[in-house]
DNA sequence: CGTACATTTGATCCACTTCAAACTCGGTGG
DNA sequence: CCACCGAGTTTGAAGTGGATCAAATGTACG
């Protein structure tokens, strides 16, 4: 299989740390990739040491230097508002990519911030740019990463301008779930990196309301909730409740749109 | 003074109808290429009949094969809910590419309608794309041009999930405004190209709150309004109403993001 | 010049926010 | 080992911004 040598100065923290052998490539950057190619790319790519809990990976205002893939934990996006409030874009779970929307600024245009001990995998744009130049799938790849984030995004200001708040807190329990599972993790059971407040603030709904939103559903046994730990029990009543489909966030674009 | 005509670089169409004459060569996708690779990628460029008003570009579930750079009039995106209620997600005016979200999919994840009698640029995207191979500014500028839409959609995020009518309307006017200022046109005086009921739906309000605050502005003579005339009278208030600057959504990016 | 549609204006209603207070839980130090 | 602390969460009560309903006015266009 890999006929190439291992590159020399893997120690203790790198050794398990490459593409070719990491469980998430075929959610990452390396998607479509051979293996020399995953190779080259793996050359460009640092580990860092893990961040902790409430770390910055970067702020807002940074200068723009790499992109991230997130490795294990999770990350949260925000920008400032001139009240110095912050609006949380987004949260990112491992094989996920960050940091894409400074590309044509000189610094990054959001903050990023660890939610738990996290790693990432650190990227260096112009390196990645130049790698590109001879990489066409790795170039496609880039521009699929993106162009997913756009659609995820329309689908956001659906939510946030069209679904009431119980549909919201569906929508983001679902999405949740649907991620989770494509990670490998349970769809049903799982943790819940963020607090409720950093949820309302995602969702444009106040504290408050999403405390009360996740007790009607327990209460009307669609989920089971002790804390940050959340049991799904009715999958198909939760999707239901969340309205519209988030198509192409969780699966890859099948035959769904075909249907229309 | 009545806005002046939208002046796309065309009079009989297909003999004008060139990047290297096109006073919107600056703001669109040929920006920083040199002449010979304009050339290259007006050979790709196909300038089709002009839309009227109403009439699709594309519709959410089409294939996708090619994206749009608007030349003249306007457009406007929208996805539909699975109530089939629509969502409009952008407004696009001349010089602005349309189409980048349907990239990772073999389909359109989204609509696009003209407002008015519309012309557009029709790039088949794997000529783009083979093009983009030889072309390293090329890349670029389609990069930046999506990571630039990723930052608009995080400010329309905080626009639905923070702000209130009033300065949900202000951010909309005076983001017109500064995006006519920079196609040439007079950044006080213009013509909405869409209907109050598309500003509703585009700012999540309805269209009776829009009509509203359209008529407290005009008592506040912060502007004139005539129908879809529009006349900004206090530029200042209006953007300090609107409340956070859309950064980078205007203007390059400068050192705006420095002073933090 | 009249019909259909878009916009405006007024009155009422309601989902969510805000304010206030109790409760939970993980951690910490006496 | 347990009392205590503070941040995060939940619950209750009251207030409100914008939605909805309804109707009048304005406007484009065949």
């Amino acid at each position: 299989m890999p006929s190439r040598h291992l590159k020399g100065g893997c120690f203790s923290l790198s050794k398990e740390a490459r593409c070719v052998t990491c469980s998430l490539s075929s959610l990452c950057l390396p998607l479509s990739l051979n293996l020399e190619d995953i190779d080259q790319l793996d050359r460009i790519i640092k580990r860092r040491q893990p961040l902790k809990k409430g770390e910055h990976l970067f702020r807002q205002g940074d200068a723009f230097e790499c992109v991230y893939a997130v490795r294990s934990g999770s990350l949260k996006n925000y920008i400032m508002t001139n009240e110095g409030e912050e609006q949380i874009t987004n949260f990112h779970l491992p094989s996920e990519l960050v940091g894409m929307d400074g590309i044509d600024c000189d610094v990054y245009p959001i903050s990023a911030k660890a939610l738990e001990t996290t790693t990432v995998c650190e990227i260096p744009f112009t390196r990645l740019e130049a790698l590109a130049h001879d990489l066409p799938d790795l170039r496609q790849q880039i521009l699929r990463i993106m162009s997913k984030e756009l659609r995820d995004d329309k689908q956001m200001m659906m939510l946030l301008s069209k679904k009431n708040a119980e549909e919201r807190v569906a929508t983001f329990i679902s999405n949740l779930s649907q991620r989770f599972k494509r990670r490998g993790y349970s769809q049903f059971t799982f943790r819940l990196p963020m607090s409720r407040n950093e949820i309302g603030n995602y969702l444009g709904l106040a504290v408050e309301t999403v405390s009360r939103v996740f007790t009607r559903f327990q209460n009307a046994e669609l989920i089971a909730v002790n804390g940050k730990e959340v049991h799904i029990l009715d999958m198909d009543q939760l999707i239901e409740l969340a309205g519209m489909v988030d198509c192409g966030s969780a699966q890859p674009p099948e035959k769904i749109a075909a249907a229309q």
